[in-house]
DNA sequence: GAGACTTTCTCCTCTCCGAGGACAAAGGGC
DNA sequence: GCCCTTTGTCCTCGGAGAGGAGAAAGTCTC
């Protein structure tokens, strides 16, 4: 099938496909409503993009009194690939234009097989959809990784957890590989897009999303765009110091955040204190599975395990403690908590929440609300769709 | 005199503005080079300027191999008033419309008298700047207080060192009395604005601006433009902890960083040092004058006395614990460091390097440059006048 | 010092965009 | 079936702005 060449020839005609993109379905005289375009112009590009094959006619509109209005949509053969990339896991989905995931595959994998390795089981997850009907080529790919990246040439840069990647040309080769426009960003970021998008922070411009998986990141959002710093390293958060001449942490300091809190060091705490016997549940799943993840004290904690319970509780302080800095520095209209470990649920929210709350100020953090993302695994993969959407949408 | 009544009509006008006041007089060709516009359309704004009075005509310029054109400049007679209220001391300064400062007084103050005291003594100095000579009027004011403000409306809100200012409007009170368009922010925010429209951070777009003075505050300049957070209160950083279950602060938490460094502790722990005896240089001035403060611990450290030496480099150490997590987090291009207690000077910036090298992740560290701010006292004027010439040269 | 070349400035024309009115088409309600 | 409302199409008109022609005002070379 021939694929999405057209792009928008104008503002006004990325406009109405935006609208399009996140209102759904439309008809002409709706659109007239929620655009500042008088009439014939916004027939005009209407019928424009009805001939590029972006748009197309969508029967009539209910009538508002009159006669009827003509539909239009997004082509609903447009497709968008989403990737995300994690420390231990590829996830892989396909959306239509409106950004509705229509296929989602999940996969475990370490990120330091290195690019090559990486791409080919995600290509083979994005053919396995491919294969299951959703969708018959791709008009577009954004994908997420878990480390800096120099956002305009989309090549991450000194990823200190995936070192093989370090300027590899991840746009450029996927771009080639799938023939299609790709965009990259760091995955935290595509998160808190995700969650901007389809989830709990549609209605705000400036907010935070704290990623809490392996790592710990934080993604910014300010006037409604991510915010990537200088070079593209922003919210990275996971090395603040939160103890002075604290634990010693893999990158060099001591008392970072993830030398106590994050997939890891929840990981290494858990094993601990089911060897130094202070924890029979622990103890028990050690002995069953070998090993101890997030999974593992999320479920101890749920069946009331004490100690399972305090490393959530403290690993939320300390998260806590670290926002609190950003919430007195940023001042944001909301924080939203997301990630792997959010199967530790309203434990950790409560303990992240008590320590905001306690100590940043009160004119920050009045009317803030501090919430879990709605999407879970679904976040990354959406942001993904909607980066590279976003950048379709827009005037050539 | 007459004053200013006129707006530039469209964005053009309003660049041409910018332009002139962002790089001096200017010849029509010259303007035409730093502009996109065909000759024709150049010409109609910069003739529609003119009748305004907005602009003036300023002789011809020198040749650059042809005919010579013709020079425009801002009227010469154009007055911006910036108003830099301090805790302690209130600064105001007359500037022409290509912001130079034509005359500044300062004078000391206790911001606590309340809004009606404190807005008649610089309106006095104002009186007294323009008794000199420097102005006829204002066509606009610029005014920075020391605390979270509401910026549409320009009205502070709960600010916690002028509790008498808490929703007073400013803004509308002010521009009664001078009868004039009036702006207002927080100081620190308009320090940073000084610092980038005439000090070292010309160049970038993204960057921190920690002043020290009183309190501790950061004002954070994102892609050019301030950022302000939702409620006005975004840079508040003196109060983002140090020292878990440290000092009691003002603030009622425990181990805010203002409790440990600013003017207030540095004075309090100097007087410490002094009546303990470890420092007779410190014992000496307190003897002499009866109370300490930045300065005097500023001169001991300039003669070697080696308490004072301690108190600046721990407090920047712990300064530089502050900045080195907001540095991970913003990752900007440049940290300048302002505000009084800058007479601490090199010793001072040296601590804080060192903890932000330190402590900070390489990539977001490897080409930052942490200055100090090059303006002093009058950068908070300079942004003063900068933020209402924003205002006058933009679109009505 | 005269002529040739450059640069600047002023008109003028020509095109394009988009607003808005007139009118036709299509539907609802009584 | 009649009248009102909404939607869609067509047309005209005004304004914005690009760009060319040519005059005006210099510099530079010989």
């Amino acid at each position: 099938m021939r694929r999405m060449t057209a792009r928008p020839a104008n503002a006004h005609q990325a406009r109405l496909l935006r609208l399009l993109r996140d209102h759904g379905p439309n008809s002409r005289a709706q659109l007239g409503d929620r655009i500042d375009l008088s009439r014939s112009k916004l027939a005009v590009e209407v019928d424009r993009l009805l001939e590029t094959g972006l748009v197309v006619a969508d029967g009539l509109a209910a009538s508002r009194g009159g006669r009827r209005s003509h539909n239009v949509r997004l082509a609903p053969s447009l497709r968008f690939l989403g990737i995300d990339i994690g420390a231990t896991s590829v996830d892989v989905a396909v959306t239509n234009a409106e950004l509705e995931v229509l296929g989602h595959l999940t996969q475990p994998m370490d990120v330091r097989e290195g690019p090559v390795a990486v791409f080919e089981q995600a290509l083979a997850l994005a053919g396995k959809l491919r294969a299951s009907g959703v969708a018959e080529g791709f008009d577009g790919a954004g994908i997420g990784v878990p480390g800096p990246v120099r956002f305009p040439e989309g090549v991450p840069v000194a990823p200190p957890i995936m070192p093989g990647w370090d300027g590899f040309p991840v746009r450029e080769a996927l771009s080639q590989e799938l023939g299609c426009p790709v965009m990259v960003d760091n995955d935290v970021n595509l998160m808190a897009v995700g969650e901007q998008h389809a989830g709990v922070a549609r209605t705000v411009r400036d907010f935070l999303f704290v990623k809490i998986g392996t790592g710990i990141g934080c993604g910014i959002v300010v006037n409604g765009e991510v915010y990537r710093g200088t070079t593209g390293s922003a919210g990275d958060i996971g090395h603040i110091q939160v103890e002075p001449d604290g634990r010693p942490c893999a990158c060099g300091n001591h008392g970072c955040l993830e030398a106590y809190f994050g997939g890891a060091s929840l990981a290494r705490d858990a094993e601990a204190a089911a060897r130094a016997g202070t924890s029979p549940e622990l103890a028990a799943r050690l002995a069953a599975a070998g090993s101890l993840g997030a999974p593992d004290v999320a479920a101890a904690a749920a069946s009331g395990d004490p100690v399972a319970l305090d490393l959530i509780r403290t690993g939320g302080t300390r998260t806590g403690q670290v926002i609190a800095g950003l919430v007195s520095f940023f001042n944001p209209d909301l924080v939203v908590i997301g990630g792997g470990v959010t199967g530790l649920g309203h434990t950790l929210l409560a303990a992240v929440r008590t320590q905001v709350y306690r100590q940043s100020l009160p004119l920050a953090t009045n009317n803030l609300p501090i919430v879990l993302g709605e999407l879970g695994q679904a976040a990354g993969v959406t942001g993904a769709a909607r980066l590279i959407s976003d950048h379709l949408f827009s005037p050539a």
